[in-house]
DNA sequence: GGTTGGCACTCACACACTGCAAGTGCCAAC
DNA sequence: GTTGGCACTTGCAGTGTGTGAGTGCCAACC
């Protein structure tokens, strides 16, 4: 996949893809020569390009335009090409300077990822909060709202937090609902679903407002075990929307609708939480028609063995891919981190 | 306002208006005769358009274009001619049906309210998380999660919930944090931030913990207060790009700004909390110059002196008004109905 | 064999031109 | 006040054309 390729060919198809990534328009051989100083004449170019398009890593739409990557052009270029760079220095700051200041807010942290890697990468972006990798109760709450309502806090181990209101058939003063509560935190203390589940066979629990609370729990928390691979924030619809790529409104119609209804979104999440390291997928490779011209690059974050999430960059295949590369891998650290404070309370302190 | 117009050319203005609505095309005098069959020629139905153009009700683009409504025109025709029809009973069956699926959590109403709206008005949608008109305070749990990292999960008056996790510099066991949330729940029972805040001066606390605590209780609850007309969910991008007004992509990115940054829409809040019924401001009745070619459709929903929060459709100002009208109507009632039994615990049971 | 200049060839795109269809505005007649 | 007739305006779709960018090929050269 490799030694394949001459180095001169490496270096052409290395400036033509950078060149068509930050220019958008398809790159020409009298460009390359004239740009970068070649020493070898245009006509030497072109026939390198036609060797290079023989091989499958570029095309042209018709005769007389410049050249354009293919999917498998974007692909060698990712593996074997591409400049690993990193954010700069200036940029880190900023961005951890951002986090800092939201610290306590899990749902901002999530927000916030969103919305700096948007900015960051110029493309849309994809978050989803981090999950456990399996529901384990940590909390209940049991709050009279107004005589016979009663709303219950639900908190799993992961941090998420789930309410629901209960309207009971009596009134319940406060310091039965307490007692209740303290119990059942008692008997689940970091219990999965199947052992409280069982539990409720064990024991013969006659009142109406327990057995309606261990239903509503044991509902929370399967749901939220069916939810894992759902809940896909996205954010920088916007950013996504100043890429030429989207001048056409069929275009646009296609974007919104895979970042709304995260169709063709959906696999690429287990997939990334199963893997290591920053997944891309290009274009046709996601097999999904909708995605043929989109490139995702995404990557987990979290703990291992204990909660792991998901973030990402979604953009057309013409992305500046170093870039988003680096971004959501700083992102990701830098969710890590914080869910390591959560988790193990590291660093911190107030 | 009324007395203005006589009888045929309120007829004629309000077909125009309606057939623009649902067309999008100009409207000629040739269209209006055939179609509804009125009882005199073209040319007298030419003449009755040039007069409602002098009154500034219609315009056309140019000569030879058909009659469009202007901003008074729409405003007219809410005010004085349109049908006021409410969904059909299928719809509000579907409707109510749907909400009764997720009766239990507050954000799936929010959600659940922006979606259906969007599909039933055909246009975007805007909803608000039902707030109290000032923060009380309800509950407040602290869970140790890990060593030194406690959850601090607060529950206000309105349901709202914040959770913020804190670090303490000592190990503190799960008992002692319960003692200690147990005192300040008792300490300050509905109680609004101005008293929390004087209470703090009226006691002399050590414990770093506590003060801790108060503080973030204290900012969380302020900042909920600053927040209140913050917090604009919207949903039905898809929905309202159907409509043809968004052929452009300019056009596109305007209504994407809208919806995203809230700009234009944010000081539509307030005064819609202020006031009782339904709200539309048509297109340049805004004074915003951004939301010349937009209409808003907003309603409060909530209880009285309680608690409210805002619902409303958002699109083009050629729009479908009478039903985008009983859609926010029949949407805000469900709204209000369910914050009632959330609140009085009225109706439903388990 | 690789490299080069030269040149014919191919498209996309912008531009102007045209004819057509849709509608209006006006007027004289009723 | 209403009507038919007619001139006039304008958007729009379709067509043709010129231009510029860039390729592909080839014969000559090193």
């Amino acid at each position: 996949m490799n030694g394949e390729l001459s180095e001169r060919r490496r270096l052409i198809l290395k400036l033509v893809i950078q060149e068509y990534i930050d220019g958008s328009v398809p790159i020409a051989s009298e460009l390359l020569v004239r740009k970068y100083g070649l020493a070898v004449s245009s006509a030497t170019i072109r026939s390198e390009l036609a060797a290079l398009e023989e091989l499958g890593y570029l095309t042209h739409l018709h005769t007389s335009a410049g050249r354009v990557p293919t999917d498998a052009g974007y692909r060698f270029f990712v593996e074997n090409l591409m400049d690993r760079t990193a954010l700069t220095l200036t940029e880190q700051r900023m961005i951890r300077h951002q986090f800092h200041q939201v610290r306590t807010e899990l749902d901002q942290w999530i927000q916030l990822a969103g919305a700096v890697l948007a900015r960051t990468a110029q493309n849309a972006s994809v978050v989803t909060a981090p999950r456990a990798y399996q529901a384990r109760f940590k909390h209940l709450e049991l709050i009279s709202i107004h005589e016979t309502t009663v709303l219950l806090v639900l908190v799993l181990h992961d941090g998420t937090i789930r309410q629901q209101t209960i309207v009971c058939d009596v009134v319940r003063p406060q310091d039965e609902l307490s007692r209740l509560a303290a119990r059942l935190n008692d008997r689940w203390a970091d219990g999965t679903v199947e052992r409280i589940r069982d539990g409720v066979h064990d024991r013969d629990v006659s009142d109406a407002l327990e057995v309606h609370v261990t239903d509503v729990v044991i509902r929370s928390m399967e749901w939220f075990e069916d939810q894992l691979n759902s809940g896909i924030h996205s954010d920088g619809l916007m950013e996504v929307l100043s890429q030429p790529e989207f001048a056409k409104v069929a275009r646009i119609r296609q974007i919104v609708e895979i970042l709304q209804g995260g169709r063709g979104l959906g696999p690429l999440i287990p997939r990334a939480l199963a893997s290591d390291g920053v997944q891309v997928v290009i274009g046709g490779e996601h097999g999904h028609d909708d995605m043929r011209e989109y490139s995702v690059v995404l990557t987990r974050y979290g703990i291992d063995g204990e909660v792991a999430g998901v973030v990402g960059v979604i953009g057309p295949t013409r992305m500046a891919y170093p870039r988003a590369i680096s971004a959501v891998r700083y992102i990701a650290n830098i969710m890590s981190d914080l869910l390591g404070v959560f988790y193990n309370g590291e660093n911190t302190r107030y």
